[in-house]
DNA sequence: TAGCGGGTTGCATTTTGTGCACCCCCTATT
DNA sequence: AATAGGGGGTGCACAAAATGCAACCCGCTA
């Protein structure tokens, strides 16, 4: 890091990068001294630049308080960006995993529906490909993305979600019903990750973990899928790996590690 | 609104903005010179702009084509911008809303001057959803959401928010003007929830109720929307529908279904 | 009433951002 | 091999914006 000359801009930001900061969130934010305090700049041009960036919405005030916080624009820039992140960023942790960590072929999916579309593949000999929107679907109950997809659901949800479909395809292992779904999803829910055992085509495993955005929600899954007599063994292994990667996407994704969605049901409201 | 004066840090914002726009994102990024032409500007001082943006991570660049996107650092933030209560319990009320109550979409919003920004969208799963509504802003007088986000403004309050907005846009239905649309919350007042039928956009109806904080402050809105052959002839139920969950989504926050406006505004401090 | 914490504004100063011209690099085209 | 054009960066003189100090407003309280 060569050291980076200041610049208003630079120190402008430094004013978010104050207001995300642990202590000023866990009080409700800052006012204007204490940011002028905090950043050693003088009152007055915090006040000025807060201003702009209140207008321009990156921060908002309390109006009681006369605090400052991090404003909702940056949560609709985030929400705009993620999709287009998430395939720029997954791209090299794909690679990474099919060259050093894995060796076998990875994919990178989101559900659609009750289905599975898978957005970037790469095999070991070859580069990433790009597969264009209009990718092929596979079911999401007899695969490993697809678990990993649902991994948040309940099981009235998974009634919903499922009603109708024939659970008569694919692997001889592939669940039977809902039921027998739900449980292999509470099982991937324990882990981290999910795993098929010739579910989806005979003689094929799997595993895959979900990627969550900065909200917490799974909006993707990476998956790793081999031939049984090469990658059965070290599945588990295999389903760390890429639980591990997918952390570390969705930790990109600003995902901070605490908001799972089953968390976030029971406890209520802390201060 | 008033003319702001331009100022350096508004320019370097608004390089952030044309990033997260929908062309940039759907063209994965955008270049130095792309970027330059779409705000007007030269090309040299852009290209220092978003030098020291990429140097804060708020915006990366892609090695192979040059271009920028939407960084890491803005993720990070967007974390702590979320309202972490109001979105953490209201993930599994909007899902379940979509998936046993009303099977149509539901999003989770909140106002943003006169504007509506979606935080949250929940879409049934047989519905190909392609367009992602997180982020976006829509007019506040002819959306539900909006109306319920109003729903305790008085018609001089209206007066101000409103003045000299445009109201000769949106679908056959809308509000001609601010009287108008006063009348329309009025009634949603007495209904606790508002509906709008075909006024942002032909064919769309939509029902919304006000989601109150601890101060019973309306901080969000939950709303239902949908085609109108397929929700038209139930959107009061559905009204009701939401006006139950956004009270529920409420009580989570501290509402005790008490406290109004007129109290909150002496109710001071927050913890 | 004086003092204090917290915030904003006026204004002279100067740092910064700006735009122009120019240069680099790559790749089609002739 | 020469050339044109797209995309991006840099040097520099100039104008504009940020800065910091002091003054001021406001509400609170000792």
């Amino acid at each position: 890091m060569a050291d980076e000359p200041p610049s208003s801009l630079r120190r402008a930001l430094a004013l978010l990068d104050a207001l995300a900061s642990d202590d000023a969130v866990a009080q409700g934010g800052w006012g204007v001294n204490r940011l002028a305090a905090h950043q050693g700049r003088d009152k007055s041009q915090v006040s000025r630049t807060l201003r702009i960036l209140a207008d321009a919405g990156y921060v908002e005030r309390d109006a009681e308080s006369m605090t400052y916080r991090i404003g909702w624009h940056v949560f609709a820039l985030a929400a705009r960006a993620a999709d287009q992140r998430l395939l720029a960023a997954g791209a090299p942790i794909i690679r990474r995993l099919v060259e050093k960590d894995l060796g076998e072929r990875i994919h990178l999916s989101v559900l659609q529906g009750n289905e599975v579309l898978t957005l970037l593949t790469e095999t070991p000999p070859h580069a990433v490909q790009t597969v264009a929107w209009a990718g092929r679907l596979v079911p999401a109950h007899n695969t490993s993305s697809g678990r990993a997809l649902l991994i948040d659901l309940e099981r009235d949800e998974l009634d919903r979600l499922f009603a109708g479909v024939r659970f008569d395809v694919g692997g001889p292992n592939a669940p039977r019903n809902i039921e027998d779904l739900n449980q292999r999803i509470v099982l991937a829910r324990r882990r981290g990750y999910a795993t098929v055992d010739e579910e989806f085509e005979p003689g094929l495993v799997a595993a895959a973990a979900p990627v969550r955005d900065f909200r917490g929600e799974v909006i993707a899954a990476l998956n790793v899928s081999a031939p049984k007599f090469r990658l059965g063994a070290r599945l588990p292994f295999a389903g760390q790996q890429i639980k591990a990667a997918a952390d570390e996407l969705s930790t990109q994704l600003g995902w901070d590690g605490l908001r799972h969605r089953s968390l976030a049901a029971r406890s209520a409201v802390p201060a």
